[in-house]
DNA sequence: TAAAAACCTATTGACATAGTAGGTAAAAGG
DNA sequence: CCTTTTACCTACTATGTCAATAGGTTTTTA
């Protein structure tokens, strides 16, 4: 299950591009719109800064922006990022330990096979496809 | 992400049919085949059989058996017995409370469209697709 | 220099996961 | 009848993740 770290995600990113002002946006203002715990989209967002998703600025008139255009991202990356994979079984995370019993597993390529559908998926969706 | 129930759940039913010999298969022989703790299946198949996916038979000579034909079983209701729901986000989850800005989310489509291949995916297997 | 904002570390309660432990009940074979 | 084999049952546990909360420090602009 996609939990609320990717969930949020995508719904800062969509907020952001519904809202672009040219300027930075106050995390303070997308946490009202969405009505989520800023204190909680704060760990969110700092994991979205260092993946490259958003940049931020501090201090007043700081917050939060795209750093491409809406179509230039995609869905996958985003959750991707925060869900650290998008892996359906553990056997086929990235990082995981090779399973000793990989060849003679008659589920791998069950589960290799809703990966790739998931992956093109995901993949396929881009943030602008999203967008009211 | 599927879970060891909901995987090692579907190994049983996989041995299960290729080790089919007309009488009951006792768990100690699918543990030592498949390389599971016999106890931690013990639960997992318990399940199974209240789910009726497996029947069970108890004292010498018992052990467990598929109650139907392997093609008359789909991968996806022994996924969503055991893992409760297939559902990608707790939002669509059978059982989740409904959500109050469910009109106004602009990911829900998304999830649910998501959801909707998962389930194609998996009820579209059938067990006898990953029998050898 | 004060306000507003990001940025940082730590902690928490609840729950799920992946088992282990130690039994009781049932059924068949000798 | 009795022993073996098997399912079936309740309880416990260690570890980790999830979804936050709490309380600061630093940075930047007006």
């Amino acid at each position: 299950m996609i939990s609320t770290r990717g969930r949020y995600a995508v719904r800062v990113m969509i907020d952001l591009a519904e809202n672009n002002t040219g300027s930075y946006i106050p995390l303070k203002d997308i946490a009202a719109r969405q009505g989520i715990s800023k204190k909680y989209l704060e760990i969110i967002v700092k994991d979205m800064v260092a993946g490259g998703l958003l940049t931020g600025a501090s201090g007043k008139g700081g917050g939060y922006r795209l750093c491409r255009e809406p179509e230039e991202y995609t869905i996958g990356e985003i959750i991707e990022l925060m869900e650290g994979s998008l892996a359906s079984v553990a056997c086929l995370a990235s990082g995981a330990m090779p399973c000793p019993r990989a060849d003679a597993c008659e589920t791998l390529p069950l589960w290799a096979e809703y990966d790739k559908l998931t992956h093109d998926f995901f993949y396929g969706k881009k943030l602008s496809d999203l967008v009211r």
